[in-house]
RNA sequence: UCGGAGAUCGUCUAAUGGUAGGACACUGGGUUUUGGUCCCAGCAAUCUAGGUUCGAUCCCUAGUCUCCGAG
């Protein structure tokens, strides 16, 4: 077969997405390596961590598929990227996206170097995007895409990539697990942050930062209170506890003093954005940046499955936020710590951090 | 203290002399590999005591409480 010759690691988290990444590449011809990233396996208030059943359910596939299997422990350098990243911003009052650096800084380099360590010629994930000439695009099932979390990976690390379920259509990916007989082939999607399972944030938060209660404000009056202003995120709606007519939203925060802002008005300013300043932009191709993009016009993308919205690229107004995106329409409840994704068509060509 | 107004789900409110609808909150489910959004469902109320009436949340009386004016 033409691919014999590569060995490719695939990263197998015991979902469905990537047991039939790695049985496609079999079949492809590929000399296939299951590997488990164990990246958490702490239970939390009462949570049990899911790490168990995940990597008896990866076994499961390889062993049933017929391929190597390996075990990668990466907890330690998962706590010290991620968790302690995500911990930061949150202390600092913003909505970090952990997911995004855990592509960044887990699977598409220590995975991709611990691959390449064992022999490796290639890695390959669940993910659904497609890869071309080192170029990230969005995955063909539109509804699926998960490019957004993908645009701080490298150039580098995409030629050594394979996503072969960006060619195909979910409902695909789940009937070819059925026909397979794939022993994970019904289980159930799994969601939140990749390594806490079922645990919601407000609980994964608490056990590692001390909280206060405070004051919720709207128009300066005092309406209420919460219990902590880290737990709240711009463009919240639930959780306030605040009832009466019309939902409230979460419009910002003062960490010093303990607040959270709220409006029930859709059509407050502060609800609205007309341009996004990025801090820590990142391009796939390194031979972009800000001054090669000035003045022109691409589509960004402020969270996983929002529309498009078109932008021109200009300077940033200080060193430490050098791009700013002019949009041709108003944001709703822009976050800062998330990320702000740029396209160029069916392109993803990287992105930034909202300031 | 006097004058005026008003008391309905947890909150904001709708309604009729025939036992109450909506919204928000909350809870559960769905969508989503972050947070959040969004969608669906569920929960839940006529201040108290009398009176008129076949029947009162609605009319009358008293009480309690609240609000707005004058001190």
């Amino acid at each position: 077969m033409k691919n014999s010759s590569q060995i490719v690691f695939v990263g197998l988290s015991g979902g469905v997405d990537s047991a039939v990444t790695a049985m496609l590449l079999k079949e492809q011809g590929y000399r296939v390596v299951g590997a488990h990233m164990k990246n958490w396996s702490k239970d939390i208030g009462g949570f049990e961590c899911p790490w168990e059943d995940d990597y008896q359910e990866a076994k499961r596939v390889a062993v049933y598929l017929g391929v190597e299997f390996v075990l990668l422990d990466f907890e330690q350098h998962y706590f010290d990227k991620v968790v302690q990243y995500m911990l930061d911003e949150f202390r600092i009052g913003r909505t970090p996206n952990p997911d995004v650096m855990c592509n960044q800084e887990i699977k598409f380099k220590l995975f991709l170097e611990a691959a390449v360590d064992r022999g490796a010629d290639l890695i390959a994930t669940g993910h659904y995007a497609r890869t071309h000439d080192g170029k990230l695009l969005r995955a063909v099932d539109d509804n699926k895409d998960q490019t957004y979390f993908l645009y701080r990976v490298t150039k580098d690390a995409l030629d050594k990539t394979l996503f072969p379920l960006g060619e195909l259509e979910k409902p695909q990916v789940r009937a070819l697990a059925t026909q397979a007989g794939l022993p994970n082939a019904n289980r159930k999607e799994s969601m939140g942050i990749c390594f806490v399972g079922k645990i919601g944030i407000k609980d994964f938060l608490s056990e590692y930062i001390d909280t206060e209660s405070g004051d919720i404000v709207e128009k300066g009056q005092v309406v209420g209170r919460h219990d902590g202003a880290i737990f709240y995120t711009i463009g919240q709606r639930h959780g306030l506890g605040l009832g009466g007519g019309m939902p409230y939203y979460v419009t910002g925060k003062d960490m010093e003093k303990n607040e959270v802002y709220v409006t029930r008005d859709l059509a407050d300013q502060s609800l609205w954005s007309e341009y996004i300043d990025l801090t820590s932009p990142h391009f796939i191709d390194s031979s972009y940046g800000p001054s090669s993009l000035e003045g022109v016009t691409l589509q960004v993308r402020t969270r996983h499955r929002a529309d498009f919205v078109d932008c021109v690229v200009a300077a940033g107004s200080s060193e430490t936020s050098p791009i700013r995106l002019n949009l041709s329409s108003e944001i709703k409840a822009l976050t800062p710590g998330q990320s702000a994704v740029l396209y160029r068509a069916d392109e993803c060509i990287g992105g930034g951090i909202i300031a």
